[in-house]
DNA sequence: AATATTAATGAAAACCATTTTCAATAAACT
DNA sequence: AGTTTATTGAAAATGGTTTTCATTAATATT
């Protein structure tokens, strides 16, 4: 149920006004979704979870409207390598719940992790910096992942 | 065309033998081919390369054999978020041809770079004892990509 | 070297996440 | 309220990847 409660428009209204976006009803939904879960949502798991509220809205509105949201930079867009693609509401690295993954390659568990975060701001602040001069690239965001075996699996191998 | 020459069984057989995996041609010609590339290959463009001189290799084949290196390490799998995989030969962080990605979220480019790498190497050294240590978790390999808006692409927007 | 064992292969079909089509609907502007 | 045009929903299409199954070939055994 997207509450707006008493305090204004959502902050996300000014990232689709302006640029010929319109704020309806599927798209304040999913967006609701995405701000109320720390989980990484494949497209259906956030349809079935919009589906809940709103029956109407169909699968076909998810994804067109995950894809807005990725391109405006409003959500990011993971592989963990399960043939289906996992969103989450984008945090710039500053951002209170900025985190990075270790994907186990066996069970495909997924773990957030958040510690060493403070020394990887500082070598991507300099990499990122670097790079964007060096290529003329304007960096709106990094993924960084692990990848190995789990608890659970490293020693059944 | 997989040249063997002289010196003695190529680098790879270890990796097969003793884990009941056998060598096979169809297996040496798409390690021939990731070997003698530095760019990012699907599956499709793998099949096309060893079609050229095994035209009865199927796809089917180079599927399972992608899914299998992957699986014990010799390969790197790739998402840069255009609908299909790429493979990469998987060298280490010491490896020489060790390199992270720039991908722009605009027209799908995506930059190679190695810049600054001796710097990301001793950080993620850091990053992985600690991760492995906290989480009990047996690193093998990481991924790192940042995405932007490339020199052709940022101005147009 | 011949045979037995079983992993690997190829062709076709199946799968399934995602995208496209198109007519109907509903934001935002006048 | 009326107009414009972005957005939506349902169904069909797409296309990369996986599965099936009978055949082939790599390795082990004799």
């Amino acid at each position: 149920m997207p509450k707006r409660s008493n305090m204004g428009p959502p902050w996300w209204h000014g990232r689709f006004q302006g640029r010929g976006y319109r704020i309806t009803v599927p798209r304040e939904a999913i967006l609701d979704v995405l701000n109320r879960t720390s989980k990484h949502l494949s497209a259906e798991d956030i349809y079935l979870e919009v589906h809940k509220i709103y029956p109407h809205i169909g699968l076909t509105t998810i994804y067109r409207t995950l894809e807005l949201l990725v391109h405006i930079g409003l959500v990011f867009k993971f592989d963990f390598g399960d043939g289906r693609a996992r969103f989450e509401l984008s945090e710039g690295p500053k951002g209170i719940r900025h985190h990075h993954h270790l994907v186990c390659t066996n069970c495909g568990r997924v773990i957030d992790y958040t510690d060493f975060i403070d020394d990887e701001i500082e070598l991507l602040g300099r990499t990122e910096k670097g790079l964007s001069k060096k290529f003329n690239f304007k960096i709106t965001n990094h993924l960084i992942q692990f990848y190995g075996l789990c608890d659970g699996c490293r020693d059944k191998k």
